[in-house]
DNA sequence: ACGATACTTGACTAAATAGGTCGAGATTCT
DNA sequence: AGAATCTCGACCTATTTAGTCAAGTATCGT
């Protein structure tokens, strides 16, 4: 599993949507000026969130993004999963993409059973935190912010 | 991570050498024809290998590979950073292959927070083994075999 | 109704990476 | 000497990555 530029921008662009739950949309302009994301990349990597169900958009002059569901039920495995495809290191491990690959028996591959166990050791990690914990990291790394949309991410 | 064909060719390779450590040299034709890698590809793993100090070789009518270490020596940490880089998922949380991230500050970073964990469940998995730990799963998930260069990888 | 503001869509591009292939040379054994 | 084997560097094609861009559509304030 390895993060692209692009899952990395979407990753902060749902944490800037995280951390503004419930006080309506935030423009993509904002998004990427805060995070220092260019900006025509993260239409287009909002575009793609969109149509994947995790946020929606609001057109027009008071438009934006927000996140479709709520914080705490968004996991960043399911964010990295779709952006990223599998979280395996191999396909015949993944469980999501899974992937024959070309080793006679996959039950008696030891390669196979350690990349098991490294799947296993990075899904349990990413299933762990959703957008709200990595909110709450946020705050707790951060101490109390006076303006709402100065965040370090 | 993400294990490419070529990590995973190299994989397969060090582990037939593994089997065969103290019985002399492998061919690289061998190693191909066993473990269904196209020979070519394989002679380019091997000499970059080689150049890395895991494998040695011999030239010459009776020429072949073998491990340069001995197997409980090699971990596949240590294998898949030669080949693929760094384990991390992003450059800012790995040891080995550190670059910083855009991210005005990194101590405060939420999701290198969570980066950070992904890279410690990895590295411990994959410093935890061995090809010579490869080769006792190999053992294990396959019972005794009669001819010694018929293993299923 | 109009214009400004934002999102939307699809095409386009340059550079890097992946996955090989190939030819000719250098060694070593018999 | 001759066959077998590794060695070295160049080469090739397809895919992915990281963006950019133009033209279109919806919405709001006045």
């Amino acid at each position: 599993m390895k993060l692209s530029q692009r899952g990395e921008y979407a990753l902060r662009a749902l944490l800037v949507l995280g951390m503004n739950h419930g006080s309506g949309v935030v423009r993509i302009r904002d998004i990427a000026q805060q995070q220092n994301i260019p900006r025509r990349f993260l239409e287009q990597i909002l575009n793609d969130l969109k149509s994947a169900g995790f946020v929606l958009s609001k057109r027009g002059v008071a438009g934006g993004y927000r996140l479709q569901r709520g914080p705490n039920e968004i996991s960043l495995a399911d964010i990295i999963r779709h952006l990223e495809g599998p979280l395996a290191p191999v396909g015949c491990v993944s469980v999501n993409y899974y992937q024959r690959c070309s080793c006679p028996d996959e039950g008696k591959c030891a390669i196979r059973s350690v990349m098991q166990e490294v799947r296993d050791a990075i899904v349990g990690v990413l299933e762990g935190v959703s957008v709200a914990h990595l909110c709450d990291r946020v705050r707790d790394l951060q101490g109390p912010v006076e303006n709402p949309l100065d965040y370090i991410i």
